[in-house]
DNA sequence: GTCTATACGAGGATAGAC
DNA sequence: GTCTATCCTCGTATAGAC
């Protein structure tokens, strides 16, 4: 049985680690080969064996992220937790994430939309697709349990979710308290609108 | 009287409109003082004598749009609308700027907010201060005439509508039919809340 | 107020040695 | 796989002429 707790990571897993986390901090034009360069400990030309272009990473790191978080909505399927309860942990992904500063990776690369090539732009159109279809799922399940109405459709509400769920970690970012306002403008909201009654 | 129709804007606002599209479009890392001078005619070195610096010039675009939001406020208190439309005509303001692909120029720079100076940063807490303020006033008028309620409170709710305008923005420009998927998030859900019964 | 010229660093990317 | 060395472009900013 291989040690993954003492496992060193390989190079690329490594450059991708850094490079999400300060673009979900900072944003696509304002992180740089050189930055991951010195975190990761290799020289910035070594980056271009990895990932051949910044475009070409990104878009990986896209891909990554998207396959990250249809896991983490299926661990929440899969887990014995009542339907409104599982609308809550779907929450706490964002608010975990902004914790520790973290935006989600799709929400900056939104912001970022006009300046980045056909190729990302692509994974995220991806990103906001498969998350709205996991959401609308299991609000739909809610409605069909009559635990919830959804108007005008499930599909409706699960964009008006995620979209809710990422202004408000932006907003949040911006204030002292980052996580008591981000708890603040959402966790209210959901348990007026998606509880058992 | 001064023909307002024809007279030239001077240098300093030319700077400030087109500075104020592209932050809006592409963000704060993303725009150039080589960009503002192809737009305006003049050279990159003489935006320095208007805005010393880029962050200044920055500072200034978040106090001017603060200042053109509230007077955008103010006439929608003035009107004689009831107030379920005034709340609508709050949303059409980021409706409105969609229609150009123009976000919302604080939820651009919250999504840039690690990169930004203090002093920038300080404009864009003072923007969410007012905006939250006044929309908080608007709901709690609401309220109190019996029109719709609160939970758990005109300010928590101004702050949550606010966030979800701004991903609702964010998200729809990832769309194709951006106007349309902005209009079947938000305004749905307006109307379930914030109506007359 | 606007220009030319220039400084100086940072950006992504490539070639070729090891 | 990673290094050094290098290229070329773009970024903000300044000095000084007009």
């Amino acid at each position: 049985m291989v040690d993954t707790q003492n496992m060193e990571k390989n190079t690329a897993t490594q450059i991708l680690d850094v490079a999400q986390e300060m673009v979900r901090n900072r944003g696509y034009s304002a992180f740089s080969y050189a930055d991951i360069s010195k975190q990761v400990g290799i020289r910035k030309a070594s980056i271009h064996y990895h990932f051949s272009t910044k475009d070409e990473l990104v878009k990986e790191l896209v891909k990554r992220y998207r396959e990250d978080m249809m896991r983490a909505c299926d661990r929440i399927s899969q887990s014995s937790l009542d339907l409104d309860q599982q609308v809550i942990q779907f929450a706490n992904l964002y608010r975990n994430g902004l914790e520790s500063q973290q935006i989600c990776l799709c929400a900056m690369l939104a912001a970022d939309y006009a300046v980045l090539p056909q190729s990302v732009q692509n994974e995220i159109q991806t990103f906001f697709q498969v998350a709205e279809d996991w959401l609308s799922n299991l609000l739909q399940q809610g409605s069909d349990a009559r635990l919830w109405t959804c108007h005008p459709s499930a599909d409706q509400e699960a964009k008006g979710l995620i979209a809710m769920l990422q202004g408000a970690q932006l907003l949040a970012r911006s204030q002292t308290n980052s996580t008591d306002t981000f708890e603040q403008m959402v966790y209210p909201l959901l348990k007026a609108k998606f509880s058992k009654p």
